[in-house]
This record gives structure tokens, sequence and C-alpha cells, in this order.
DNA sequence: CTGCCTGCAAATAATTTGCAAAGTA
DNA sequence: TACTTTGCAAATTATTTGCAGGCAG
């Protein structure tokens, strides 16, 4: 989290509770979230929250690296906290079970910032792994 | 290609000179597609060519695994051609211009199916690397 | 033939923009 | 105080649906 407030300083974003919230919210789920689930969480806490507000903020947090975009696996834009490695290297790792949902981590990584891939220089760089989790494996061992 | 056409074949879904020609255009594009660029191409083939069409095509396409949908860098969503390994994994890998949208390939790959990462057992997997290429780096040095 | 494919028009839904009021640094 | 941020309403744009006619198998 204070990662993230260093990267909003950076940009010369301000610090605000909307922005504090959101991040909140990324921070606590184990999903992707769209700009209306982000919107759903948001009302909870304050009464009045407009989607315009969301878009922009949505956008500003993954321009200055807090957030990453996802490739949809709906209608609506995803968006994900973005993981920072010990190098402070843009990236955003996940393992999905295809059966449940549930959201694993990754922990290996081997690309980095600034390194040339295909005459490509990165900049940053997305991982999504599908699976079966251990959950579901022993659920459908049992059936 | 064949094994696109196999691909659609397998799931029920008919070969059409209309979906002949989308598979063309992602196999000659070097960038990733949206919806309106598919048509923009089209059009020069078939004089009546309605988005409407294209979106229900790469929608099949992309269920049937031939393409993938990709996390957008601009408005509208995105599709690429998905990549088969030797040993017929479902994965794709690409890393994608941030400045152009031009398209390269990765090579090597870590993860393969059935293999176990963080107690998951893994099914398919997508990489997207965001870089600058080779061309854009030298124009952005010009100025 | 049979059932999927396609264009077209219309309906939805998602996303963006403009502006005045409110809040941060 | 100066400049960013936000809600709201309205404008745009993207995407989906329904249906009738046209093709692949």
């Amino acid at each position: 989290m204070q990662d993230a407030l260093k990267l909003l300083r950076q940009s010369g974003l301000k610090i605000t509770p909307r922005r504090r919230a959101i991040l909140s919210e990324f921070s606590d789920s184990s999903i992707a979230l769209s700009p209306r689930m982000v919107q759903e969480r948001l009302k909870l806490q304050f009464s009045r929250c407009g989607l315009p507000g969301i878009y922009r903020n949505l956008e500003a947090l993954a321009d200055c690296g807090v957030l990453v975009r996802l490739a949809g696996f709906g209608r609506q834009r995803s968006y994900a906290l973005c993981r920072y490695s010990e190098k402070d290297t843009l990236h955003y790792h996940q393992i999905i079970c295809i059966s449940c949902g549930r959201i694993g981590r990754l922990h290996e990584c081997v690309w980095h910032e600034g390194m040339k891939v295909d005459g490509f220089t990165l900049v940053s760089h997305m991982v999504q792994l599908q699976g079966i989790c251990a959950s579901c494996a022993s659920t459908e061992t049992e059936k």
C-alpha cells in the first residue's frame, strides 16, 4: 500500500479518501474487478459515488502503474493490483482455478523491466495461468 | 491454418469464406486486431460486411481456441491468434508494443500442461508482455 | 434439406466528456 | 490559494440481439 501511494505522488496524483478506498478494495479482493464492481463496493462507504469517477481513477491508477488492465473475461474491462518484485519491476501474475475461481499467487518470475526480448524493451508483463486448484481436484476425484 | 480449421470443425463451426478471410487477416497481421479493424480489412474483399457478424465470429473463434482475447490498450477489445506448442497445450504468448501495437513472439516457455504450481494443476496459460519495439524506440530517440 | 451464418436495424450497455462544486497540498 | 478531484447529466461509442434471407455440409 505504501508503494502504491508513493507511485501516486510520483505521478502528481493526490491521495484522496476515494483513492485510498479503491486501493483497499483491490487489496482485499482476490479477483480482478471491473469498474462496476468497484462502484458496488464503494457504495457501502460513500453514499454518492459516480461511475465516471471510478473510470477516471482506475485509468489514472493504471497509468501510474498501481493497477494493470486485464484481458476481459466478460463484457467489461477489468483491473487488478500490480505486484512489485524486490527489483521494483512492474508485473502481474496470477493463477486462477477454472473450476471455482480461486486465485493463487506466483512467486518466481523470469521477466524484468528493461530486459530485451525479441527486439522489444520490456516495460511490464502479465502472466495468467489457468488450472485446477487442490480443493477442486480432490472433489473431482471423489465423483 | 490447418490447425485452426480443425479446431473450428471440432467445435461444430462451419468453414465459411468469411471465417477463412478473418483467419487470414490475423495470420497476415503482426498486430492485435479490434473488431473494427477486422471490418476495415474485410471490406476490401466483401462489399457488405457488418460489424455484428465480426463480433460473433471473433467470439466464436476465441471460444474454440483459435484466437485469444487481449487486454485492451485502447477503447476496443482486441484479439490475436493463439499459438499451439508441439505438445498441443493451449497457451498464448505475446509481446506487444505499447506505442504502436506491433506484436512480437516469445519462443521459450516455462509452463506446461499438467505441471503443479502453488497447488494448482495447470491447464493453460497466457503471457502478455508489454514493451517498446525497436522501431518505436528509435523514433523516440530521434525526438 | 437442415441448421448454422450473415446483414441490417434497433436495443443495450459501456465509456467518455463538460462543468460547477468540493477537497487536497 | 491554486489546482486536482468528483458527481451529475448528457453525449459517444462499443457491443449485443432479433429476424429474414443465404449458404455449408
